[in-house]
DNA sequence: TAGAAGATAGGA
DNA sequence: CCTATCTTCTAG
């Protein structure tokens, strides 16, 4: 039939994340019955470089399935609350993915907004990493699974790349959050891509905490 | 074994 | 602006 093979989304997934990352725009994420286009990525590195990333200090039991080849789904929890879902780039063993930042809700709306009770709109159904991962249903289970072969599948986005914009990834603390990552790539001027929120500091100011002000 | 930080979201 | 919530990682 004329559904995107398998073959297909492994094969874009064996590239390098940050070459994956445009393709990856406007293609479509399915999970049952819901489906995503996907308008906004976050690329993150291995261990070679990457200090934002879950694989930088190497491989644990949490970012294994970074490890994995190309079209590998990875899941981890965020803030002891969100599922993000992450599609893994390159070869086996390079841990370079692509963090799914948000997404339109193309297929299966009313079964989003029923899992999204809190959303105001449908374009804040799978607005921000959080959002999308409940939109789809993710759940911890489907980490290490692969595309087209487990409950995620990705229909590659057949026409031209539309216009994109790059910038610095939301949340990332220190350098790796700098102009000198600029991994996070958008659809120019889509409603559905998150707000940039820049990394908050949690540090206790401790009351006094001898006053880093000079 | 303990403690802090984290690729967020939602509410005041 | 502030907090909920809890896993993961690092230090000792």
């Amino acid at each position: 039939m004329t559904s995107t093979p398998p073959d297909e989304a492994t094969r874009l997934m064996s590239g390098a994340a940050l070459e994956v990352a445009p393709r990856l725009l406007g293609s479509v994420v399915r999970v049952g019955g819901v489906a995503v286009r996907v308008t906004e990525v976050e690329a993150y590195l291995g261990t070679a470089g990457d200090p934002g990333s879950h694989a930088h200090r190497g491989r644990t039991a949490r970012n294994a399935s970074m490890f994995g080849p190309g079209g590998t789904v990875y899941v981890y929890l965020s803030y002891g609350i969100h599922r993000c879902v992450n599609l893994v780039c390159g070869p086996e063993g390079e841990a370079s993915g692509l963090l799914l930042r948000a997404g339109e809700v193309v297929e299966g709306v009313e079964t989003a907004r029923a899992r999204r009770p809190t959303s105001r709109g449908d374009v804040d159904l799978a607005r921000g990493p959080g959002r999308l991962g409940s939109a789809l249903g993710i759940d911890l289970a489907d980490d290490g699974t692969r595309l087209g072969i487990g409950r995620l599948s990705l229909d590659v986005r057949p026409g031209p790349a539309p216009a994109i914009e790059t910038g610095p990834r939301v949340g990332v603390s220190g350098e790796a959050g700098g102009d000198r990552y600029p991994w996070r790539f958008w659809i120019a001027g889509d409603a559905t891509v998150s707000a940039y929120r820049a990394a908050v500091r949690r540090a206790r100011p401790a009351s006094d905490a001898g006053s880093v002000l000079g």
